[in-house]
DNA sequence: AAAATGACCGAATGGGGAAAATGGTCAACA
DNA sequence: TGTTGACCATTTTCCCCATTCGGTCATTTT
């Protein structure tokens, strides 16, 4: 059989999603990095989009994996939480692809990019809400909607990281952790 | 003495702001339903920018009313809280001037309107801030940082009551005073 | 004399139309 | 059958000039 076109052309989107962002990366570019004539690429993707859609969604499994090489199984939900939402959100803030969208949502606003970028959210959330049910089954935390609290969670924990340094020196880690204990274990009742 | 014209511009700046927003407001506009000639408004401020300053601490002094009148001073900090996020945030999304000024930081990125808006939230976190403050001392909830978590309830209470509606069906009142509750108050930890 | 005014100024903005670029197609070709 | 790039319609970018705006100040009004 002749050279896989297909792969040559996923990876050369990839590099280009990851190098300009949606709208800048260009078929003809994406074809003339893999090697191909433009039209093969619509031979294997309809759209543009659909070509960028695969990219997303290999870069969400990419994810999953750092997820789950940040738990330890054999830790209790809140000492795994940090480690989880750090790794998580670390990824996505350093990875080419997603400074160059979230770049792109701000001083563009792609819808595409967009879109994408929530879809990343959610596939944090949908990891985290996983983590949060086997926690409530295994009588680990209180019972709770796992969706809701997860949520929580990582609301939380971007306001800690990012918001609260736009007015305040940053949080330590040591910090943070502490107060995810105090605020959401503990809680503020005077016991 | 003649006619405060001090006053007639301050007026007709208050209309034309709320109106308009920053940007589109002209001095010629605020002269015009101020009924005085351009070169007067100099004569009382120095800049556009001063006008503006003028305006905006006004609106915060308002905010303020708007906040006491949320309070009851009788019933511990958690009764209040809900309350008095919602009227604050409420009279905040209502308000013609700060409806005007997010629309102008959404699609214009005014760096005046920007300044405006983040001179809004911090004058709602103070006040918060105040409360916890009292509420610790008076042994009401456990010792902390009252910025902190003053910060922590205000990002909550927006992530509820804003944030969550983007992809899930909102939260009506009652729950969300109840996830406070949950989250905030009792916290997780198996008890 | 003091207060008020609006014509005036240079800088910033915006409209709009030409030119370039882009996503997608398809007849020709290998 | 699989591949290609010239081609098309549409969108985006660029650029220039007319207009607008914040701010000043000589003149007018009180």
């Amino acid at each position: 059989m002749s050279i896989d076109r297909r792969k040559q052309i996923v990876e050369a989107a990839t590099k280009s999603f990851a190098l300009f962002g949606y709208k800048a990366t260009t078929m003809e570019q994406v074809a003339k990095i893999a090697g191909v004539g433009k039209g093969t690429i619509y031979t294997f993707f309809a759209q543009k989009e659909d070509l960028f859609d695969e990219i997303m969604s290999n870069f969400i499994q990419e994810m999953r994996l750092v997820a789950e090489k940040a738990i330890d199984p054999g830790k209790p939900l809140f000492d795994n939480l940090h480690p989880l939402l750090f790794e998580l959100l670390d990824f996505r803030r350093k990875h080419e692809l997603t400074i160059k969208l979230s770049h792109e949502v701000k001083d563009m606003g792609t819808p595409k990019a967009q879109e994408a970028m929530r879809q990343i959210e959610q596939a944090i959330l949908a990891f985290v809400t996983n983590k949060v049910e086997s926690a409530v089954s295994k009588g680990e935390i209180r019972p709770c909607d796992p969706a809701i609290t997860a949520f929580v969670m990582l609301k939380l924990y971007v306001a800690f990281i990012h918001d609260w340094e736009k007015t305040n020196p940053p949080l330590s880690n040591e910090k943070i952790a502490e107060l995810f204990q105090t605020y959401l274990v503990e809680g503020l009742a005077v016991k």
